[in-house]
DNA sequence: CGGTAAAACTTACTGCGTTAGATATACAAG
DNA sequence: CTTGTATATCTAACGCAGTAAGTTTTACCG
């Protein structure tokens, strides 16, 4: 065949065509020799554009995350709403492609969260929030979203209010009840989790193990009264 | 060969063999050749006792969570105390073998999961909390503790104070500051994020788009404040 | 003692990721 | 316009993986 007269491979069209068969039949299914068909080319030949396998899953990690749409900040210093809307956005953008999920997890793209991490720093910093929390924030952050968003595309897509499946009402009649009075969607608990988490950290600050133990027992002390 | 005297397999020997092999060189060493040497074997016996590899990581899944050691319930109402414990002791059981992150998040031992559960709602009942929250609080605490404690298995550990690996002093001067001034380990940041979402559900309840508008804008008030 | 089921084996197939080397064309230099 | 080199595809082949089929030996039960 030899060289065409235009290059019938690009990375982007890769990435892409990737993408659709993990949208389309799971991760387990992207086989070079499918996808290689799918851009009616031969598998070698994709060996040209990426070092390996792998190299085409990271690209794919990137391509899903840095779709995530960046909130403007808002007139005031209201830092936690930016941060939840970031990580509402963040959470539309990994589900849009569930099926991805175990690639996110293997080749999150760090580098982009880390430039985003240097603007969200800086943001706390002109709100006025001290540098000790920022990790904290930072990192507390990505866990819970990068986390809850992973684990809950591996589960079955449910728009509606939130039960859980596997409970049998007869070995498990408390579970029921509580499924037959959540009315809140996986979408909700995410967001209520982000602010929860948010007002959380902003009342208490730190609450180490041995840093500040009397904040610690004062906080103990309100959970115990606000659920008597 | 025939049939041995006593079985050369057993589930359970298997089981942690894959388990080390997973621990000693990652989830992509373990093959099911590699896995028959360790035992003196040959691999398509191992179909005796497995119907395929899925279930072998299955069971290997259901080995690691099994381990988390289920606390004591205090003698006060203090629920969330006991749900902080649980969600650390369940983290402590899965870095135990972080390597085994990923298939951890295929497999998850859902089942196991709704019996805990089950006993968890009926012990919330018993503190009063009411049913609405439940699920709430089950799930958030499931989102935030399995997807933070696989996230953190992803990267490399770090027993010491959080700091941001990839960030580069020129380009992140305000990250590296704020890994400086952080004082927070993995595990203190882990116990934190859990304290402060619960905190968050006890003082503040259900805080959805639609229900209570009012709650949300006087919870982001006081989040203002604090931070001011 | 004989039949059945258990628990190992050997052999073999398919499909994967990847490498090596051949082939033909584009493009730039003389 | 020729010629050389880099580019972009191909074909062929290797090794390893998961798994299926069928064989052999042995344990155990009536």
């Amino acid at each position: 065949m030899g060289r065409p007269s235009a290059p019938l491979i690009s990375k982007n069209a890769t990435i892409e065509a990737a993408l659709a068969i993990i949208d389309d039949d799971g991760v387990d299914a992207l086989s070079l020799p499918r996808l290689a068909r799918e851009l009616n080319v031969r598998a070698p030949s994709l060996y040209h554009h990426f070092a390996n396998k792998d190299e085409i899953l990271a690209d794919v990690s990137r391509a899903i995350v840095a779709k995530t749409v960046f909130p403007r900040k808002p007139a005031t210093n209201d830092w936690a709403e930016w941060f939840t809307q970031l990580c509402l956005n963040f959470r539309t953008a990994v589900l849009r492609h569930r099926n991805a999920a175990p690639i996110l997890l293997r080749f999150m793209p760090r580098d982009l969260l880390t430039d985003l991490y240097e603007s969200a720093a800086t943001y706390l910093s002109e709100c006025g929030v001290p540098a000790e929390l920022h990790v904290q924030i930072l990192d507390g952050l990505e866990k819970l979203s990068l986390g809850s968003t992973i684990a809950e595309a591996m589960q079955p897509p449910t728009r509606s209010r939130v039960r859980f499946n596997y409970a049998d009402p007869e070995r498990h009649p408390v579970l029921t009840a509580a499924g037959a009075a959540n009315q809140l969607n996986q979408r909700q608990i995410f967001e209520h989790t982000i602010r929860s988490y948010l007002l959380g950290v902003a009342h208490f600050g730190a609450i180490s193990n041995d840093a500040a133990p009397a904040a610690r027992s004062a906080a103990r002390a309100k959970t115990a009264v606000a659920t008597a």
